[in-house]
DNA sequence: AAATGAATGTGATCTATGTCACAGTTTCTA
DNA sequence: TAGAAACTGTGACATAGATCACATTCATTT
């Protein structure tokens, strides 16, 4: 059950059995049917979440209606409202499983305890953290530089897996465009170049 | 020199006076002129900066040749690319002074030994990412959800002191607008609502 | 197996923002 | 202090992508 975080983090930093072992004593393992919620609008995020099994999305919902899709989280991914999680404010995303989903939680508390008594997990958090700023900062930069096409093309190419399991409507939400646009630019795609 | 440092330091962590101490001797101040660059497109990011007094920003320039501006650092302010700073890749980023500054310098080898002997530091850094992250995945998801006059308005509010002290162009290019849309809103604001 | 809802495609039109061009003003700098 | 950059504004026009509307196919659930 544990197999694949343990995998995960030691891919990064070296954690001793000991520590991990500690480490698995603060996380509570959870099931997650599809089209089932983890965290919803307005409710603080208590858990920070690791991805055994299955694909989650955390969203936001603008005053037009519109869904934005922050993140999927794949198996080996974490997921969660940062923000909220650590101040405990409501949180202004959702977090839906998109397939049955098996997952590992830990609360704030739990967190704290494992950064403060495990500081290879305070080192292991600030490289993922790390990785993430610089992944968004590129997203973020790639959507005043470069066309709704080209982001679909890089997806493409860097999470294939993504665009497998996922409806498209979801994707074009990812990108930050219209799903009529995104059904455009394939079948552009499709015909043309 | 430090003060302003070590208070910023310790507005987040504690850190004892030997720890910081040590921590000093690890930095390089320099002082960088308006419009010149601690950091160009191509080279490696050799250093993460910490703004004492003044003012920089770092952007990238892409095929079309607009510029993009990923962040203005004020006082008390880090700067740099992070990326290129942990793999010593070739930085796709350009920092240039927009006033008279002065910084403190660290480069990677003294940064992972601060990490390492500090573990204080190592904290401090996560928890200064973290936040970098919530403010990025929100700006990320504000260009998805809302329009150019309600960022500007937003940044109006959250960075006054930065409008003050930079060119319109460059707010429009971290808006991610031309300076012309930006100049038309300014001009609508003045005038209606 | 039927029925409901989710997902996708596509046409017609609209709009926020980009592009290009020129002019006036301010700020460096030699 | 003169000349050159940098900065800002504004008009005319172009365009990527949004909106709205409808049809079809696919997947779930009872």
């Amino acid at each position: 059950m544990f197999k694949f975080l343990q995998q995960k983090v030691n891919d990064t930093i070296s954690v001793s059995e000991e520590e991990f072992d500690y480490a698995k004593t603060l996380f509570l393992p959870k099931k997650l049917r599809k089209r089932r919620f983890i965290l919803e609008e307005g409710e603080p995020c208590i858990y920070t979440t690791f991805v055994e099994k299955g694909l989650l999305r955390s969203y936001t919902i603008d005053e037009k209606g519109n869904e934005h899709i922050l993140q999927f989280a794949l198996e080996g991914w974490w997921s969660g409202d940062l923000y909220s999680f650590l101040t405990g404010e409501p949180s202004e995303y959702n977090i839906e499983a998109l397939e049955d989903s098996e997952l590992l939680l830990i609360t704030k508390e739990s967190w704290d305890q494992l950064l403060r008594e495990v500081p290879a997990f305070e080192r292991y958090f600030r490289i993922l953290i790390q990785n993430n700023l610089i992944a968004t900062q590129r997203r973020l930069m790639g959507t005043f530089s470069t066309t709704a096409e080209e982001r679909y093309q890089k997806m493409l190419k860097e999470f294939p897996d993504v665009i497998q399991r996922v409806p498209l409507h979801m994707i074009a939400s990812y990108l930050g465009v219209t799903r009529e646009t995104l059904s455009r630019i394939r079948s552009q795609i499709a015909s043309g170049s």
